[in-house]
DNA sequence: TATTGTGAAAGGGTTCACAGCG
DNA sequence: CGCTGTGAACCCTTTCACAATA
């Protein structure tokens, strides 16, 4: 309902309130306290609270949050209530690893296609699907309804991929590739950099000991 | 030499900052100002400035930043100044895509082990690696004396998997499962999930319009 | 009575602006 | 003169504490 101003985080943590909704939901609950959900997620109760209430007032004082209902209106506030076309470039092992993971289409995000630059995959059998070459793309984003691409090319080509992928119209940006890139206004980017997450690590562990 | 106390966002900054330099390095130049390294991320210069200033004063005023200099010094903060040995629990695509992963090398960090508790796997030839079971775990990390540990299982065995390696003394787990995993203090956990990664673009798709 | 929803307070990170220095 | 290093101001996020209420 209400306002668009909510931090990055407070979305990323909405995403989790939502798996633990369908865990309460299986295990048969019919109601969850701010408490039980901060609980299964090691965060506050004040916290979760806040983050729901920047959307509506969903619980019942004195007794809860409705698990099913709350599920649905985080589903909604996500935008996890229709499905999403999702389309790959870079035909490599990554991308391979994506394509199979079940956890993507069991929440609606349907990858339905692959593209690379590479001639001898462009072609290929892959998986339920073809490698495309990436000069297909622009009619393919188009005639598919393709929004989502994620990005898992090495570092040298992953601009003009988002490049590309941006012309062809798509909206939102998964980037896989240890490189930020830039992408213009009205689409969206992620960066996911596994070797800074590793060397985030490497840093605790310096500090922690010598 | 000073603070732990930084932000965990503004030590993946330095990651960045570092990658910057070394495309500075590559490029022949042996100074940089917060301002060219603020372009290179877009980022401000403040910042970087605010960032480096907690762990020295590695620059020269009028002049900036020695390259190599400043490239050694963030190295060594972020712990890259050595090797990392780092164990997969998990011989599945996602654990195959990060063992042929060259980045993860480059910065120091080697693979020299796979676990997994599908009989059929153990035994197995898996790239340069053999696919050992889970029960190996203890004596493997000890031997061969591996510091972190990356979760590829499905989620049903990521808790556990944790707990194998936070027993067998791993101090380190980069998490990819899709749930939030526990560890017991002195091991320190980051967990990169996809699906929360998708979903907040969804979410931001869904913002913009309708 | 138990638990939500929320203003107000606290805490932390980022930006500003300028003094300090090569 | 140019650019760093940094205290102070600003802003955003989280936590607190309690009035509202099913």
């Amino acid at each position: 309902m209400s306002p668009p101003k909510i931090s990055d985080s407070a979305v990323r943590r909405l995403s989790h309130y939502l798996r633990f909704l369908d865990q309460f939901e299986m295990e048969g609950r019919f109601t969850v306290s701010s408490e039980d959900l901060a609980a299964a997620g090691g965060m506050t109760p004040a916290q979760i609270r806040k983050d729901l209430s920047h959307f509506g007032s969903f619980g019942k004082r004195g007794l809860g949050y409705p698990v099913a209902e709350l599920r649905a209106r985080l589903s909604a506030i996500l935008g996890l209530d229709r499905s999403w076309r999702v389309c790959l470039v870079g035909a490599g092992r990554l991308g391979a690893a994506l394509q199979q993971y079940d956890g993507f289409r069991r929440r609606g995000f349907e990858i339905v296609a692959v593209f690379d630059t590479d001639p001898k995959k462009v072609g290929r059998r892959w998986g339920p699907l073809t490698v495309e070459d990436v000069a297909a793309m622009d009619r393919a984003v188009a005639s598919r309804a393709i929004e989502i691409g994620i990005v898992t090319t090495p570092a040298g080509g992953a601009q003009e991929s988002a490049d590309r992928l941006a012309r062809a119209g798509v909206r939102a940006i998964l980037n896989f590739a240890p490189v930020a890139i830039e992408a213009p206004a009205g689409v969206t980017v992620r960066d996911v950099d596994l070797v800074v997450e590793l060397e985030s690590l490497s840093y605790a562990l310096t500090r922690d000991r010598g």
